[in-house]
RNA sequence: GGGCCUGUAGCUCAGGUGGUUAGAGUGCUACACUGAUAAUGUAGAGGUCCGUGGUUCGAGUCCACGCAGGCCCA
C-alpha cells in the first residue's frame, strides 16, 4: 500500500473524515478503555448553560481543555471527561418569561409555577443541539452520552446531601444582609442582573453634607474651647433619604483631620466643623483666607475660616453625637449608636473624610457596624420583627412623620406627580427640613453613577433582605492555605484575584427567590423553633411519612416526585414536637449547583463511592477568567468546607476572546465571530491552533481571521508540503516503513543524526510545556521545529538524497530519519490539532498496520490518540553537531548574503569561503558540517585561517557583563580604554591571559574572560559578519568554475523543459543541443556526466536545430530539443 | 473607588537572574531560486520598548507615580 498522495487538502474536510473514522471506530471511547487499569488522571468539566448559543471564545475554552486532557492520554494515563450541563437559575428564568411575554410577577398568577417549570426544563436544553455540534465539529473530546444535568433528581439529591452535612457542621445559617433591591419590581437583584449593559448611569441626586452635633464629654473635651462652641463632625450622602436611619459616622484612623471655625451659610451661626485636612479646600475658599472671624455678617458671600485644632482619626474615634433626625430612637440606640467609628472603606476623595452610615442601607455600612457593635436604626414591623425605616415599596414607614408615605426615590412617583408644579423630591424636602434647622452645612446637586433595576428601569436601593448564608468566614484560614498548594496559571490569578479575595471573604449568600432552581432542603416551624435539614429522597420520604401520621399530609411520596418546586412547597413536615414545618421558599445559589459537581456528577454518597474517590480532586480543570469567583471558587469552598482539601490541583483561568481590533465581541455589534463558519472555513485544526499559538490562554486574544489563514497557510502547509514530498518519493522507490529492520541511529548519516537530536530536544521541550500547563509555548517550539529545522533545512538540503535512482542504504536512512521525525511530531501535536495529527498519523501508518499489529509494534495502533507518546532518548542528543549545525546556518547564510551583494547567482560555483577560527572548538564543528556547507553555498573548499595565519585583524570591546560585577563605577572609564586598544594589547592578552590597566592611578588587572575579542575583517577580502562569527569569500571566476556555472544553467532550463512537456519525475529523456558560443560548448561537453545524471537524460548530442527551443544563459544563446526516451 | 492583567515594528508576539547594535513571524519593497512551487532564499525600509521620575557605571528588564485598554468586584 501507498503512501497517499494529495494535490491540494482542505483541513475542515480532513477534521470531517478523521471525525467520521472516529465515531466508526469509536477511538474517543477506546482512548479512554484501553488505559483501564492505568492510573487516572481527573478532569472535571464546567457545565455550560445550553440555553444560549455557543460562541468563538468556547472553541477557546475548550481546547484547552481538550490539550490536556488528550496529552495526558498519549502518556498513558485514564482520562475519563464526564461532560455535564448547567441547567439551573436566573438566565433561564429569563428566556423563558421573554419567550411568554411575562414577568417574575406573573408566575402564581398567569401562569402556575407548574408550567413554569416545565417550560423551564424545556428551555433549557433549547440549544443543546448546536452545542453538540460545537464539540463534534472542534473535536473536543468529552462524554455526552452520560452528561450529569443539574436538574436531576439525583444530582440534586446529591445537593442536598451537601447542604446537609454543611448544616450539620453548623456552617449554614440565616442571617440578613444589605442586597440591591429593586423595589419597583419587588426583588432583590443578583450582581448577574446588575452587570446586564445600562444598568449603571449617571444621574443628578441632591447631595447633602450634614452637620453632626458632637455631645461633649470626656472624650471630647479636647474639641472644645469652652462650653458652649458648637462642635459638629460633617459627614456628606448622596442619598439623603438614608439619613433618618443614621446610626454611626465613619472615619480613617490614619486620616488626618482638623477642626475649622467658622459660620454656617444659611443660618449664619459660628460652627466649628471637624473635616479631613486634605478636603478643607474643597469647602473653604482660598480667598476667604485672609477674612477675621470676627468680621462676618450674615449674608456674606465669602465666609471666613480658621483652622483651630488637627489631630488622626484615631483620637476622634468612640466621640458621640446627637442624633440628626430623631424620628425613631430608643435606650438601646441612645446607648450603643450615634458614635463615630472606623472604616476601612473611608478615603479623602470626594465628601468630607467622614461618612455618614446606615447600618441597613449600604454594605459597607453594614459591615462596619456589624464589626462595631452600633445597632440599627429600626421599627417593629407588621409581625414583630425588626423593620427599616423604608418600606419594601420604597416608602418612608409612619413613623418618620414628616415624610411618612413618601418614596424616597423620585423615580418611584409616576409621572404625572412628578410634573406637578409644587412636587419636590423627598431628598429635596430633606435637605430643606436639615438647612432650616442648622443641620446642613452644604447642599448641592451631584452627578454621579448609579444602578437601576434592568427591567423597571427605576434606580435600586441597598435594601436588608433575610437570606440563607454559608459560613464560609469560618474556615477562611484554611480557604486561603489550601489554594496556596493549587497550581495557577497564570500565578498573579491565584494569588492576586483569587487570593486576595479570599483574605476578605465574606459568607456565601445561598439564597435565590426565584423558581427555577434547587430548592433549599430546609424545613421550618412557624415559631422557628425547630428546624430540620433533608439531606437525601429517603430522608424526605421518611419524614413525609411521619407527617402523614401525623395528619399533615394526605399520603407518602410518589417515586417519582419532583424535588422542583412548587411541589416540594406543598411539602409539609411534623416536628420532633409534633408542629407543622413548612419549607423555607427560598432556592438556592446556581453556583452551588456547579461547585457540587465532584460528588453530584457521580451522584456521591448514594452510588459510584469508588468512581468519586478515583476522581478526587481533580487534577485539571479550566474555564475562563470571570469564573474566577464564580466556578473556582464554588468548588474550593466546598471541598475546603466539607473535605479540608482542594477540589483541583491544577488549574488555568483562560482571558476573554476579543475581536481583532481588540473589542469585545458582542452580537449587537455585529462583531462576534462565528464559531461554525470559521471551523468549517478554516478546519478545526488551524483554527485551534491559531488559538493556542497566538497568545497565552491567560492572556486577551485577538481572533483575527487572518491570522487562522496564517496558521493555516505557514505551518499546516508546510507540515503538509514536508509529507508531501515524503509520499511522493517513498511511493516512487516503493520505500515502506519496517519498525523490526531500521538502520540503527548511529549508523545513519550526520545529517539525519542531527535532525534526530533536534526532535529529542524537541520531545523533551514540548514534553515539559504540557507538563507546565504552557500550550503556547509547546505549539510554538512545535510549528518552529518544523517550519525551520526539519523543512527549511532537513528536507531542503537532502532534496539530492531522495532523487537518486536506487533505493540505498543512505536513502532508507533518509526515509527513515523523516518518517520519524513526522511520525513523533504529530503525537507531539495531536493535543492541539486532533484531526489533522490522526490524518497525517494514519496516512504515514495506515500501510503498515497490519504488520504492526502482527509484530505487536507501536504503530499497531489504529489511531495516534491510541498511541503512546514516544519518549525522548537521551543518547540520541548531539550536542557537537547541533553547535556544528547552527555554524552551518549561519555561514551559509553569511554567504548568501554576500553572493546577493556580489550579485553572483547561486548556480555559480566558487573556490573558496574562508572562516577566522579564533577557538579550536569552532574548526572541529564546522568540519563536521562542511559538505552541507559547500553544497548549501555552492563553494569548493572552507579554507580554515588562524592566528598563526597573520591575516586576521581582531576587535577587542569589553564584556560588559563581567566588567560590571568587578568593577562597577570604574565601568566608563575601562571601557575607554579598552577601546583604544591595538594589535599589540590585544597578542598580549591573549597571550598571557591578563593584562594590567591602570585607571585613575590604581592598577588592575583585566583577564581573558573580561573582553570579548572577534575577528571581524581580512584584508583584501570580501567579508560579512554576525554576532561574532566571520566570512570572506573568494569570488574570482575562472573559466573552469564559469563552465561549471553554465552547465548547471543548462541543467536547470532543461529540467524546466522537462516540466514544461509534462513528464514525470522519472521519465527519462533524449536531449540534443546547438550553440555558437565556444564557452557553452566546452562547458557541455566537460560536463555532460553531469548534466546527464542530473537530468535523467540518456542521450546529450549536438544536433538541434533553430526550431528547437531558443534559450538565453547570461547572455548566450543556446538551442534545446528534449523528447522523452524510451527505457 | 479597590484587586488583577496587558501595553515592544503597520499587525501578532519573543525578549532567564539589569550589560551597551531590542529580535521573530507576518505585511510592504527589491532581487534571486524554480524536481516541495499558492513553496523557498537574500536584502531593504519600518521602534519615543505607553509616559514621567528614581535606583545604577549601565534600565525594555528593578522601584514609584501616572496614562490607555481589559477582567472581576464595590
Amino acid at each position: 500500500m501507498k503512501y497517499p498522495e494529495f494535490k491540494q487538502v482542505s483541513y475542515s474536510e480532513i477534521a470531517g473524515n478523521i471525525r467520521k473514522f472516529w465515531e466508526e471506530e469509536q477511538i474517543p471511547e477506546r482512548s479512554v478503555t484501553s488505559r483501564e487499569g492505568n492510573e487516572a488522571f481527573t478532569f472535571y468539566e464546567g457545565p455550560p448553560s445550553a440555553n444560549g448559543t455557543p460562541g468563538i471564545h468556547h472553541v477557546m475554552a475548550r481546547t484547552i481543555k481538550d490539550i490536556f486532557c488528550r496529552y495526558k492520554t498519549l502518556q498513558g494515563y485514564q482520562v475519563k471527561r464526564k461532560g455535564g450541563w448547567d441547567t439551573h437559575g436566573l438566565p433561564v428564568e429569563l428566556q423563558v418569561e421573554k419567550e411568554l411575554g411575562i414577568t417574575k410577577d406573573d408566575i402564581g398568577k398567569k401562569i402556575s409555577v407548574e408550567e413554569y417549570n416545565v417550560r423551564c426544563r424545556e428551555t433549557v436544553m433549547k440549544y443543546k443541539r448546536q452545542w453538540d455540534d460545537l464539540t463534534q465539529q472542534m473535536g473536543y473530546w468529552v462524554d455526552l452520552d452520560n452528561p450529569y444535568v443539574t436538574f436531576e433528581k439525583e444530582y440534586i439529591e446529591s445537593v442536598w446531601n451537601l447542604l446537609k452535612r454543611l448544616y450539620e457542621k453548623g456552617l449554614l445559617y440565616k442571617g440578613y444582609t444589605v442586597q440591591p433591591y429593586s423595589p419597583a419590581a419587588g426583588t432583590g437583584l443578583s450582581s448577574h442582573e446588575l452587570n446586564q449593559p445600562g444598568t449603571y448611569r449617571d444621574v443628578q441626586d441632591t447631595s447633602v453634607v450634614a452637620q453632626f452635633k458632637v455631645k461633649k464629654d470626656d472624650r471630647s473635651a479636647f474639641l472644645f474651647e469652652d462650653k458652649n462652641e458648637d462642635v459638629r463632625i460633617i459627614a456628606w450622602t448622596t442619598t439623603p433619604w438614608t439619613l433618618p436611619s443614621n446610626c454611626a459616622l465613619a472615619i480613617g484612623e490614619s486620616i488626618t483631620y482638623v477642626k475649622v471655625k467658622t459660620f454656617n451659610r444659611y443660618t449664619g451661626k459660628a460652627v466649628s466643623v471637624v473635616l479631613a485636612k486634605d478636603l478643607v479646600g474643597k469647602y473653604f475658599s482660598e480667598k476667604a483666607k485672609a477674612l477675621s472671624l470676627t468680621d462676618y455678617k450674615q449674608g456674606d458671600k465669602l465666609i471666613p475660616f480658621e483652622i483651630a485644632q488637627e489631630f488622626s482619626g484615631e483620637e476622634i474615634l468612640e466621640i458621640r453625637y446627637e442624633q440628626l433626625m430623631q424620628y425613631v430612637t430608643n435606650d438601646h440606640l441612645e446607648k450603643n449608636a450615634f458614635r463615630v467609628i472606623s472604616g476601612d472603606f473611608v478615603s479623602t476623595e470626594d465628601g468630607t473624610g467622614i461618612v455618614h452610615t446606615a447600618s441597613v442601607f449600604g454594605a459597607d455600612d453594614f459591615r462596619v457596624t456589624r464589626a462595631a457593635g452600633v445597632p440599627a436604626v429600626v421599627v417593629q414591623g407588621e409581625k414583630g420583627q425588626d423593620a427599616p425605616l423604608v418600606d419594601k415599596q420604597g416608602r418612608f414607614v409612619t413613623e418618620v412623620t414628616d415624610f411618612a408615605e413618601r418614596f424616597v426615590k423620585e423615580e418611584y412617583y409616576s409621572d404625572e406627580e412628578r410634573n406637578h408644579p409644587d412636587f419636590k423630591p423627598t431628598d429635596v424636602l430633606i435637605a430643606i427640613k436639615l438647612k432650616e434647622e442648622n443641620n446642613a452645612f452644604k447642599v448641592e446637586k451631584y452627578e454621579h453613577s448609579y444602578p437601576h433595576c434592568w427591567r423597571t428601569d427605576k434606580p435600586v436601593l441597598y435594601y436588608p433582605l433575610d437570606s440563607w448564608f454559608i459560613k464560609t468566614t469560618a474556615l477562611k484560614d484554611r480557604l486561603v492555605e489550601l489554594n496556596k498548594t493549587i497550581n495557577w496559571k497564570p500565578e498573579a490569578t491565584g494569588t492576586g484575584r483569587f487570593g486576595n479575595w479570599l483574605e476578605n471573604l465574606v459568607d456565601w449568600n445561598l439564597s435565590r427567590s426565584r423558581y427555577w432552581g434547587t430548592p433549599l432542603p430546609i424545613w421550618v416551624t412557624k415559631d422557628r423553633q425547630e428546624m430540620k435539614c433533608i439531606g437525601s429522597i429517603a430522608e424526605l420520604q421518611k419524614e413525609v411519612h411521619k407527617s402523614v401520621e401525623a395528619g399533615f399530609m394526605d399520603a407518602d411520596l410518589p417515586e417519582d416526585f419532583d424535588l422542583h418546586r412548587p411541589y416540594v412547597d406543598d411539602v409539609v413536615l411534623v416536628s420532633d414536637s409534633g408542629k407543622k414545618m413548612f419549607r423555607e421558599s427560598d432556592l438556592i445559589d446556581v453556583w452551588f449547583d456547579s461547585g457540587a459537581m465532584p460528588y453530584a456528577q457521580w451522584h456521591y454518597p448514594f452510588e459510584n463511592e469508588d468512581i468519586y474517590h478515583i476522581n478526587y480532586p481533580a487534577d485539571f480543570i479550566a474555564e475562563g477568567v470571570d469564573q474566577t469567583r464564580g466556578w473556582f471558587f464554588t468548588l474550593h469552598a466546598i471541598a475546603v468546607l466539607l473535605n479540608d482539601s482542594v477540589a483541583y490541583k491544577n488549574v488555568i483561568a483562560n482571558g476573554l476572546v476579543l475581536d481583532k481590533n481588540g473589542n469585545k465581541m458582542s452580537k449587537r455589534l455585529g462583531n462576534a465571530i462565528n464559531p461554525f463558519d470559521t471551523l468549517e472555513k478554516y478546519g478545526a485544526d488551524p483554527t485551534r491552533w491559531y488559538m493556542i499559538s497566538n497568545a497565552n490562554p491567560w492572556d486577551n486574544l485577538k481572533f483575527d481571521p487572518d491570522g487562522v489563514f496564517e496558521v493555516q497557510r505557514k505551518f499546516f502547509g508546510t507540515l503538509t508540503n514536508t509529507y508531501s514530498f515524503f509520499a511522493l518519493y517513498a511511493n516512487l522507490d516503493g520505500f515502506r516503513m519496517d519498525e523490526l529492520n531500521i538502520i540503527p541511529v548511529e549508523n545513519r548519516p550526520k545529517f539525519d543524526r542531527w535532525i534526530l537530536s533536534e526532535l529529542q530536544v524537541l520531545i523533551k521541550d514540548v514534553s515539559s510545556y504540557y507538563e507546565d500547563y504552557e500550550p503556547t509555548k509547546a505549539a510554538r517550539a512545535i510549528q518552529d521545529f518544523v517550519n525551520d529545522q526539519l523543512s527549511n533545512w532537513y528536507v531542503r538540503l537532502s532534496r539530492k538524497r531522495f532523487w537518486r535512482t536506487e533505493l540505498n542504504a543512505d536513502k532508507k536512512s533518509a526515509y527513515e530519519t523523516l518518517y520519524e521525525c513526522l511520525m513523533v511530531t504529530c503525537q507531539l501535536m495531536s493535543p492541539i490539532a486532533p484531526f489533522y495529527a490522526d490524518w497525517l498519523y494514519k496516512n504515514l501508518s495506515d500501510g503498515i498496520r497490519k504488520a504492526a499489529k502482527e509484530n505487536d509494534t507501536p504503530l499497531k495502533e489504529g489511531s495516534v490518540h491510541l498511541s503512546i507518546l514516544t519518549k525522548a532518548q537521551e543518547e540520541l542528543l548531539e550536542p557537537e553537531l547541533t553547535a556544528g549545525m547552527r555554524y552551518a546556518q549561519n555561514i551559509s547564510s553569511l554567504v548568501h548574503s554576500l553572493r546577493k551583494k556580489e550579485k553572483i547567482k547561486g548556480r555559480q560555483p566558487l573556490h573558496k569561503i574562508l572562516v577566522p577560527i579564533l577557538k579550536p572548538e569552532a574548526k572541529e564543528r564546522i568540519q563536521q558540517v562542511e559538505e552541507l556547507i559547500l553544497t548549501e553555498t555552492n563553494v569548493k573548499e572552507i579554507e580554515y585561517v588562524d592566528d598563526a595565519s597573520g591575516i586576521l585583524v581582531k576587535k577587542i570591546k569589553p564584556n560588559f557583563r563581567e566588567l560590571g560585577k568587578k568593577y562597577g563605577a570604574k565601568m566608563k572609564a575601562i571601557t575607554t580604554l579598552i577601546s583604544g586598544f591595538g594589535k599589540e594589547e590585544i597578542a598580549a592578552i591573549e597571550g598571557r591571559g591578563s593584562y594590567n590597566l591602570e585607571v585613575n592611578g590604581e592598577i588592575i588587572t583585566l583577564l581573558f574572560e573580561d573582553v570579548e575579542i572577534t575577528s571581524e575583517d581580512i584584508p583584501g577580502w570580501l567579508v560579512a559578519s554576525e554576532n561574532g562569527l566571520t566570512v570572506a569569500l573568494d569570488i574570482t571566476i575562472t573559466d573552469d568554475l564559469k563552465r561549471e556555472g553554465l552547465s548547471r544553467d543548462v541543467v536547470n532550463r532543461i529540467q524546466k523543459l522537462r516540466k514544461d512537456k509534462g513528464l514525470d519525475v522519472q521519465d527519462k529523456v533524449a536531449v540534443t543541443y546547438k550553440t555558437d558560443n565556444q564557452l557553452m560548448a566546452s562547458a557541455i561537453s566537460e560536463c555532460s556526466q553531469y548534466i546527464k545524471r542530473e537530468t535523467l537524460t540518456i542521450n546529450l548530442e549536438e544536433g538541434a536545430t533553430n526550431d528547437a527551443e531558443k534559450l538565453n544563459i547570461d547572455g548566450i544563446e543556446i538551442f534545446i530539443d528534449l523528447e522523452k526516451a524510451n527505457g
